[in-house]
DNA sequence: TTGACTTACAAAATCGGTTTTGTAAGACTA
DNA sequence: TAGTCTTACAAAACCGATTTTGTAAGTCAA
């Protein structure tokens, strides 16, 4: 009665070299007590039975699944991340040379995610995970440390310092890009970020207000727009910023989608992005490229950060201290067309947008 | 030496209760032998000492693991289609109500795709596959349907007889639009295709000519140019095709990707994409909304399909006829801005383009 | 009252591997 | 030449569940 294409067993292996099973699986498994003679014939065997190991018996075995987790954060029909895909490819090239696999489950609440985790962890089907999206304080990352399982974060939290992790330096490149913005000419710089309870939002929000303290700015709170990190909170927040009566000349964003939202609203009104208006996004997100105009972004390879991940995790199973493996990489500034020098005041722009706020509001592209 | 996290097995429970293990496996699968007295003592100690059965266990016995497995192409260093995630997403949506899960790898080329279904499958690691992307002579379904293993094609082959699938009615979708863009006045009607292997390119193609000769326009060759599946390829498309000295005043594309490079052509050259020349894309991507114009496209819900297949691979795997499980889905033309009557006939478009070829191409957004 | 059924479990077999323990035969040492 | 070591494998235990088989006690019909 056995399993539908009749999978080969070690026993059958073993019965046709005429050998005990424990026999081969030592021979499968490197073992050095066999002679050179009946290795030949088994490893013969193998190859002409097609004999592969169950790796459910052998995990049963071993207490090991080869197999690591990824539960991904899906907002209420928003839809999946793009920068995710790319992440997941770069952790299945990593895993796929070492044999091990992913899982990857989504969930749409606080709650959900954690009853996944859990499941997940007691039935066993995994041997660690990947957390995405860290938050400030992440229920994930508690519950994780508290019951001992296996994790490695892409992103920090308030406090990373007992955990394996790999982030950007948000700071950084957000300070950076307040001094770019500077240099371009603007004075009045908007920030559209993300709530705060993402840790990454917090962070670029920090970098955000220490360039500007570097330069010797004022901080305006008014010049903060926090929004739900989509196209639709990059709209909502373009409109708020170039509404005050005395707007910022360039919008620095926490995530491209929030990016693109803004050049939407821009565009609606007729206000030039790149000229009239800096737009600057983050995540290097490659249809970034493609928008009119082609947007300026911070990137970081989705690809790369996920193998790096992987193999951090790998690492953690096999014993390595968890707390050994930080690391921060520098996001890099890739400058297309959405930024440039200032073209009007804010006095001027914000008189522009009230005119256009006024009409009829542009219907989409103007063309040339 | 229990594994970490000492997770308690279904001896600890029976032993807690006093019972043998297999009256306590009884109980949690609802067999009726059981008096309601030890049912409920058994169920208390469960709760008590949080026990959840090992799946790998289960698994070895039961010869099942609960889990189904994707295979994601990815193009040489292309990255991952923006489609597949949301795709992934209705799958692990179905799968979570029923306590499944799914493993994602990735593949580089044929081989390579072919060697890691091979391995999933021997290893025993999942019950069936859902395969994406299919070709017109689709090597993996080769290989599945001649090893006997379930699995459910997302997409159809030349002979969709023998196995379950879920797909768009593409011919119906692309005769659809060739007659969208013949009501709207155009008459030359171009298609930027995909490379002939993929199945979903070539019924597109075929659903353009088949719109074509049903409204009896002339079928011209020149007016087909197949392209990778990506942005570079529908810009070289566009160039292709508007560079022909009676080009069309409408291109018809076979992905998002494709209008998407085909739009930024045009618009580099100065081209008004709504007027001067009309571009359909096809994917319903939440981006092409942001686009300038926003993108009038087919649309699938790539969750819903991921949900639709999902479901049916779970019934495949319950026993039902593979092929009585076969679906045909209908797109619906999302219309955005990216369509509209034609401004200029062939020959003005022709002789516009050539002036801006000429000059300076432009750098980009004209703005208002 | 006795044989035949049920009921409610215990005990053992099983899934397919890995790992530990045991052991015959030959090699080596004292 | 007897005792000790290796070598090379067989045999059995084990991982943690599920499923089959077996059985004592109670029920019921004849």
């Amino acid at each position: 009665m056995s399993r539908l294409r009749g999978s080969v067993t070690i026993d059958d292996v073993a019965r046709h070299v005429g050998v005990a099973k424990g026999t081969v699986s030592r021979v499968l498994n490197n073992y050095t007590d066999i002679s050179e003679g009946t290795r030949k014939r088994i490893l013969k065997a193998v190859q002409d039975l097609g004999y592969q190991p169950s790796a459910t018996a052998r995990n049963l075995k071993r207490g090991r699944q080869d197999t690591l987790g990824i539960v991904i954060p899906v907002g209420h029909g928003s839809g999946a991340d793009p920068f995710l895909s790319e992440f997941i490819d770069g952790i299945a090239r990593a895993l796929d040379e070492l044999g091990l696999d992913l899982l990857v489950t989504t969930a749409h609440s606080r709650t959900h995610m954690i009853e996944t985790l859990q499941r997940l962890m007691a039935r066993r089907k995994v041997d660690g995970f990947i957390v995405t999206r860290t938050e400030v304080d992440d229920p994930r990352i508690a519950h994780l440390l508290e019951q001992g399982f296996p994790f490695v974060a892409h992103g920090r939290t308030r406090d990373p310092s007992g955990y394996a992790w790999f982030d950007i330096d948000n700071e950084s490149a957000f300070a950076d890009g307040v001094r770019h913005l500077y240099s371009l000419g603007h004075e009045r710089i908007g920030l559209i970020g993300g709530t705060l309870d993402l840790n990454f939002a917090l962070q670029r929000r920090n970098g955000y207000r220490q360039g500007l303290e570097a330069l010797g700015l004022a901080h305006d709170p008014e010049l903060e727009s926090l929004q739900d990190v989509g196209e639709k909170g990059g709209f909502a927040g373009a409109k708020a910023l170039l509404s005050l009566s005395e707007p910022p000349t360039a919008l620095l964003c926490v995530t491209d989608a929030l990016a693109i939202g803004a050049v939407q609203f821009c565009r609606k009104f007729g206000l030039k992005v790149g000229s009239d208006v800096t737009v600057i996004g983050y995540d290097g997100l490659p249809v970034g490229e493609y928008l009119d105009p082609p947007l300026t972004t911070f990137s970081q390879s989705a690809q790369d950060a996920g193998g790096r991940v992987a193999r951090m995790l790998i690492d953690v199973l096999d014993g390595k201290d968890p707390k050994s493996l930080q690391a921060l990489a520098q996001a890099t500034l890739i400058r297309r067309a959405s930024d440039g020098a200032p073209s009007m005041t804010p006095a001027a722009l914000s008189e522009a947008l009230r005119d256009r706020l006024k009409q009829q509001p542009h219907s989409g592209s103007k063309g040339v």
